[in-house]
DNA sequence: AAGTGGTCTAGACCACGGA
DNA sequence: CCGTGGTCTAGACCACTTG
């Protein structure tokens, strides 16, 4: 007697999981044939592939076409990390949320602002500042430049009521967005602003968006001291 | 006439993420079933069914069995980052990389890696310090410790030779790992293997792993002044 | 109870890329 | 060239979740 359950994607992802764990399957080894292994398990190969494409989304395992399926040798640990709006981010956390408006001014973009973007020569853009606030506390400050070429309507908005965060977020779809993490010194006003320490580390997020080819926004998001990012499982 | 070639999943994401932009179904929307979508596009549903899970695991949409698909109301930034073995990528950028063995020796878990294991009661661990160089100048610092348990085969690995990173990587697998990643102040002896001044900003990861429920290793990396991370496209 | 997404199957054809 | 993964189809059944 068989069991008589039928094998799921997962199981099968399970299993060979399991034999590159053990090392049935050794790092650099080919794996057998979809087709192979779909009769060897009995399944459909669909079922098969199914189970293959999330070994290789989580980078455990290399496809080509022809080339077969490989274990890789180099494992690389990846990780997602879910960057949500500022104000869910602080009410998740239990705790009150507060946004003040600090400055809006057209202003012409700085070198730092074009490289971001890929500008070859500056632009007037607007730049706003902000400070979010979580229990009334300093929380993430923010340093946003906005093209109000692509996005005109945000001259409209009342930047004292509603982070241009949250309206942009929740009005300007944007088709490409870059991310990057580094750490930066508490100085002068930032230091200030957040209350931070002078001198103590702070956690950088930076966030570029893009409508096709035009720019849209880019932010420069500066936590609290002890901010923590941590990756979705 | 109509078309002559058949609509490739990516083509109707495509179509779908296009509505969404242009507001066609708005934040909040319940969009069509999967299968009214297949008819009006003329695939099958299976196709959309591919569609909608990229749209879903890009955090676009939200799909729920008899709820149906809806367009997130607040939309996240989901962003993947790869961390590779050090050696790899310092040579991917085009560094010359070398390795420095700092320290290597049984001690008690402290309260921090404790908690990271989330273990109740310290433990005798290996805990193995060392210096990753990019062209000879330092590039990351990392204080590890490994669960002689779960990876005895470790105390014969010659850690001046090799990386216990390296090694780990090519030859423990894991079955869960958390990654998470802060800033820290430069102090001590960070900042002087480091070179890098007193009081200056670090990016710090901290990645840990197991195997089922079994620790493996808790690593720090420290990186030096002026590191970024960025996220995969 | 019933609607909707989730999955499995079997078969066909396509497209990339190694030999 | 031709092997291998990638995708599409059509249909069936399952499983979750909401009304």
């Amino acid at each position: 007697m068989t069991l008589d359950t039928r094998l799921s994607w997962t199981d099968v992802r399970d299993q060979v999981r399991a034999r590159i764990l053990n090392r049935t399957y050794a790092p650099g080894d080919r794996l057998p044939r979809d087709e192979d292994i779909a009769q060897e398990l009995g399944c459909a190969r669909t079922t098969v592939h199914r189970a293959m494409q999330d070994l290789a989304l989580s980078g455990l395992v290399e496809r080509k076409r022809k080339g077969g399926t490989h274990v890789r040798a180099d494992p690389v640990t990846r990780a997602t990390f879910d960057i949500p709006i500022t104000r869910r981010e602080v009410e998740d956390r239990g705790a009150k949320y507060n946004y003040q408006l600090i400055s809006r001014e057209m202003e012409q973009t700085p070198r730092a602002v074009m490289a971001r973007f890929g500008l070859q020569a500056p632009a007037q853009m607007l730049r706003v500042r902000a400070l979010h606030l979580a229990d009334n506390r300093p929380y993430i400050l923010e340093d946003r430049w906005v093209d109000t070429t692509s996005t005109p309507e945000i001259l409209k908005v009342d930047l004292a009521q509603h982070s241009a965060n949250e309206w942009l977020v929740r009005n300007k779809p944007y088709s490409r967005v870059d991310v990057r993490f580094s750490a930066i010194t508490a100085e002068g006003t930032t230091a200030e602003y957040l209350a931070a320490p002078l001198g103590s580390a702070l956690f950088v997020i930076e966030r570029t968006t893009w409508i096709g080819a035009d720019p849209i926004t880019t932010v420069q998001s500066v936590a609290a001291p002890g901010y923590q990012l941590v990756a979705q499982s």
